[in-house]
DNA sequence: TCTTGCTTTGAACATTAGTTCATGACTCGT
DNA sequence: ACGAGTCATGAACTAATGTTCAAAGCAAGA
């Protein structure tokens, strides 16, 4: 599809779903078949040029995320109904942590904003809508991967650049350095101590959160190998965020890895407004962890993967033993 | 719509919405009646809970031309993207004029045509593709200009001639008569009254807007001096309209340029179908004045002036385009 | 110029969404 | 407790949307 379909296809996809009209009425005001239009508005849908936010919560959901708020004493926690029925809900991750930025942007509740990796934050930059926010700062908490991958943190803080026409850092540096010597010739660098001091200042930080399983995205995208994988494992190694493995405790384990990742450290975003986006079977161990370790202060995910937490806990700080009645 | 009710209408929404289910398959997942999802889902679009973004720069434009035709009561309004980066959109005002005149010869929908004057119109001309369309006849709705200058509403029309094979009437006759006598004078010729009176009979005018400023194109043809300018300036003008100066309230000011022009008066073509085609930077406060005037029925113009007109309305008709709920 | 294979098109059909209306459940005042 | 009114409900219907398929259009190569 290009240019001037793709133009048609946005203005047919405004008038049904802004526009309130019938696609016979489009097909009218257009002058074009119904059954064109019908394709137009598809193509639209399918480019991803149409995106829905729902607002407010099913009950359950509020349950799960007052719940998991309260038991590691998050500033916030969002719960979305899961739609997918594979591993990962990226629909639901995508639309729902679209909505939480959004409103961030547009509150204009950060000016400099961190910006971590992975898929699901892809995902979610890809499903933002457009904002124009010129004023606004994104910098990267981590390196890039050298290869091309998909999801690599430039991607990701690309796309948020291509959106809302904000500034943005990177760090000029890979995910991982291959020795600890490298990184810290890496780290003495201007150019990179420019950016984690930047890093360091922001207001907010957005992040995904990374299993450690034969599923793990950065095995697939070859920013870890299999051995690498296998020692941090060794280690006590569940969850990954900002390219800290934590054990099932949300302490970093002892692993060289650990300390080859060119990314802020855990103790340095500690405290500040940390935001995670994470979901799906794989990850609720990773998840746990991160709750564990007490950095992040607010928490998005699926109702499915809440739902998983939240019955690993034992009933101790809830009145919660209702949810039990059903099946 | 209470507590429980909501939160369900929250769910079905988001499964509908994000999710991309059925209501059927909603219905059963939730265990309710289809119809009942289709209520729930209703009252949640009612309710305001869903948002829909669609990106792209048509969607853009589209939101543009609703709120513009719904705040001034317009039949139409086309707004296209702006791709010149100088005062005068002409480009864009061209093929989106053309792309409009072209539709209503092709549709034969009017067979008596009035036609204005202006440099944009002009271009629009230009731009328009050759149609066969012998049985329809253009009349000029003002005088044309004296001496030898571009875009004179004889060039215009003769253009029109030359692409269409239509029939056309001149007003022969200046474009602002000397003196209020003169034009009395001239009024009482038997030729002109001929042409005027097929003026007022037309189906459909397409006329030009003007500004009134240091960049005003009757001032760079000579078809005004910078006196005459100035007067009407100080008499409070900001726009004209087939040689009528008009106030920002949209009434003709009372200058004595407004009684010597040549012209329809705007009475005269009021309540019909009156199509304006302008844009550019200088020539907002012209379009917003024509606009209040309610003379035209429609608007064909560029995104960044319509961006520029709709960014001085306040919120109060936001909702515009939507369709009202049925009762 | 004539295939050949691909793409685009819209009429006809299939599915999904939205509306209406009769019904019964419920509320509230007496 | 009893009726008058209100409200929610879902079967049945209507409207809108989505899909299929045969035919037309079109481009590239022989």
């Amino acid at each position: 599809m290009q240019g001037n379909e793709r133009s048609l296809a946005a203005r047919a996809a405004w008038l049904s779903f802004i526009g309130g009209y019938t696609q016979e009425e489009i097909a009218q005001k257009l002058g074009l078949s119904r059954v064109k239009i019908n394709r137009l508005i598809a193509e639209a849908t399918e480019a991803g040029l149409v995106r829905v936010f729902v607002e407010g919560n099913a009950a359950e959901c509020v349950a799960l995320e007052s719940r998991i708020a309260a038991h590691w004493q998050l500033d916030f926690c969002s719960v979305s109904p899961t739609v997918d029925d594979n591993a990962l809900p990226l629909r639901t991750l995508a639309a729902a942590g679209a909505h939480y930025l959004h409103g961030v942007l547009e509150r204009g509740e950060a000016k400099l904003i961190g910006i971590g990796h992975g898929r699901t934050l892809d995902e979610v930059v890809r499903y933002l809508p457009r904002i124009a926010r010129p004023d606004i700062r994104f910098v990267s908490l981590l390196g890039s991967l050298t290869r091309h991958a998909a999801a690599n943190p430039f991607d990701v803080i690309h796309r948020l650049v291509e959106v809302t026409g904000a500034e943005c850092y990177f760090m000029p540096a890979p995910f991982f350095a291959d020795s600890i010597a490298d990184k810290k010739v890496l780290l003495a660098q201007k150019s990179l101590k420019d950016v984690f001091s930047l890093a360091r200042a922001a207001e907010l930080y957005v992040v995904g959160i990374g299993e450690v399983g034969s599923q793990a995205h950065m095995l697939a995208t070859g920013t870890v190998t299999e051995k690498e994988l296998r020692e941090v494992k060794r280690a006590g190694a569940v969850g990954e965020v900002i390219g800290r493995f934590l054990d099932k405790t949300g302490k970093a384990v002892a692993a060289e890895l650990n300390d080859r990742a060119v990314a802020l450290k855990l103790e340095e975003i500690k405290g500040k407004s940390v935001v995670a986006i994470a979901g799906g079977a794989n990850k609720i161990e990773a998840i746990k962890a991160v709750l564990e370790s007490h950095v992040i202060k607010g928490l998005i995910t699926d109702e499915a993967t809440a739902k998983a937490i939240v019955d690993t806990l034992d009933g101790s700080d809830v009145a919660a033993g209702k949810k039990m009645a059903k099946r």
